[in-house]
DNA sequence: TTGAAAGCGCTAACAA
DNA sequence: TTGTTAGCGCTTTCAA
């Protein structure tokens, strides 16, 4: 693979154009903490840097500091509407302190991601910030030894890592309640792939939620999902609603399942929110373009990368503090897929 | 900013451990392409570096060799959904070959992206893959002296770079094929920004494509958009909507322009598409769950990216070659924002 | 076939 | 205050 060589002016050269050793150009340009630069000569350099366009080689600085000033960022799917969101987040937050992101889509394989983690190490990067952990996952803890992570949208239990999740409990809470506001009392719920924080824990929210309102959940009134794709919502949707008891609402585990689920509402001829009211959770983008507009649960998924990017510079400034869990709230955002139970 | 200090191994440690010199183990696990490594020496080496789990530092491996493997992809929007499936193509060429993809979102601010630009080009990124490009893009032609640059979805006429676009008169044609075919004679463009190489082009594409079916087009059916959003898309359309003669259906630059203007046909309480029918272009990611779902002409995004990223690999293996721009066929997704003209 | 040595561009002691 | 020196981890001549 030939390559451009085309060159760039070195710190050599900025020192020889300011007539000074690079040491002092170094010193002059970073603003040495420990003694200090003549001004003039300072200045002098400052000139010559900018006349000839210096830019810092940050691989040689990386290479002598031990530091790369980047940070990875592995997502398992920038195609899911939400991710975007996370990353510019993450980004915007990081950008500012000096860190450049860089970018990981592992396609949900394990197998991607552990490339991608390697790649990364291989780069140096300074920190990890990982949106793909499994429930349990082993590899994990391994990696955590190599370097700062941090786990946003998910966690996982197997390792104490800090991370940025949303309040899961709080996000079904905010479901369940509305739908019981509106009279249903036979409600089921679509649930998250069981390997992840999201789908587990949104799982025992919702018994926990039902049971303390006295809404009885029997395990015909839930079924899990194996990814949260619309195809998956659409079949988990179908089982549900194939039950003996006539369901009325369906809590989905994200927004995907929410539509799957719609979707086959209408195959069995019922109508939403008429015959049955289906609540997402996310607020994915145009979710309130499509057919009904989605009743969902909002999390904020911008402040969850704002959110992971912090706990990770919180960790570069204090590698041995304990690992905070942050939880962010959600918010309830009516719209047209939930509606009164039927006979009310 | 403090750091953890955890110690990885290095070639000179795999060389110890194998009993050899470091330049040694380098062509060993290299294999050098000039003379060969005894096979059992070079087994030692593999082993040892297996066993100590051994992972190269690119970082010093390109300051050596002047290269990052690492390439930069500058994106407008990470939000705007038919941006990842760029990424994610050109992360799948890339990714087999070698390269790490370091992505920047600069947010449509032409600073922002400057700040990329040097961001990546200090981290010595072997090329960049740019979705960003502005029609008039002077800061562009500075900076394809300094690296390669291969341009994404849009083109600049202002610097002769390679490029992967969507072949934007096909796109036009398609749409205002389909129309013709439904009827429709009065037809209006609501036009994408005209910065943008999409929007001139797909609006000089409207304009000849209606001459040659002998459609006519007078100014009051022609306006543009200064943003691809649903905003614009509105504004745009109730321009269009609020002109003397009444239309029958309109082309818009892109997929949330179509949205905008659905909505702008609604409020003047007219049908979509009985009244008024809509075509987009990009066919976006749940396209065919709006209401309506959404009749648009579909750009192959993902291969997009993979084209872009062949370019940039092609550009690595010949520095000196013309500038290749590949325009990538587009086809027709009718859904059910399109219908036939009024009173046929 | 392998070892020795130089050096990529930068920073950080240490001297002067 | 500045110059000198060493070295980050790697590849790559050049000798042996």
């Amino acid at each position: 693979v030939a390559q451009d060589a085309r060159q760039r002016p070195t710190l050599n050269d900025v020192a020889r154009v300011a007539g000074v050793h690079a040491g002092t150009a170094s010193r002059a340009l970073n603003g040495d903490p420990q003694g200090g630069v003549n001004p003039a000569t300072a200045e002098r350099v400052r000139a010559a840097a900018e006349q000839l366009g210096y830019r810092p080689n940050q691989v040689a600085r990386g290479l002598k500091m031990n530091r790369s000033f980047s940070i990875g960022v592995i997502v398992p799917d920038l195609t899911n509407p939400i991710i975007p969101p996370v990353v510019r987040g993450i980004e915007q937050r990081l950008g500012p302190a000096g860190y450049t992101v860089l970018l990981g889509n592992t396609d949900h394989e394990p197998e991607r991601e552990a490339t991608f983690v390697d790649a990364m190490v291989a780069r140096q990067v300074d920190g990890l910030i990982m949106a793909t952990a499994r429930s349990v996952d082993q590899p994990l803890a391994e990696r955590s030894a190599l370097l700062p992570i941090v786990l946003v949208n998910r966690t996982a239990t197997s390792v104490d890592l800090p991370a940025a999740v949303p309040d899961n409990h709080g996000c079904v809470e905010l479901a369940v309640g509305h739908l019981a506001g509106l009279g249903h009392r036979t409600i089921a719920h679509a649930g998250g792939p069981s390997g992840t924080s999201s789908g587990t824990e949104r799982l025992e929210a919702f018994r926990r939620t039902c049971a303390a309102r006295g809404i009885v959940v029997d395990d015909a009134l839930v079924a899990s999902a194996e990814r949260y794709t619309i195809d998956e919502g659409r079949r988990v949707g179908r089982a549900l609603l194939a039950g003996e008891a006539p369901i009325s609402a369906i809590v989905a585990a994200n927004d995907m399942l929410a539509l799957g689920c719609i979707d086959a509402i209408r195959e069995r001829g019922l109508r939403c929110p008429q015959d049955v009211s289906v609540v997402g959770i996310n607020d994915m983008p145009f979710a309130d373009r499509f057919d009904p507009p989605l009743t969902t649960v909002r999390i904020p998924h911008y402040e969850l990368g704002v959110t992971a990017a912090e706990l990770l510079l919180e960790r570069f400034a204090q590698p041995q503090a304990d690992s905070r869990l942050v939880q962010l709230s959600p918010e309830l955002v009516v719209r047209a897929s939930s509606g009164p139970a039927p006979g009310r």
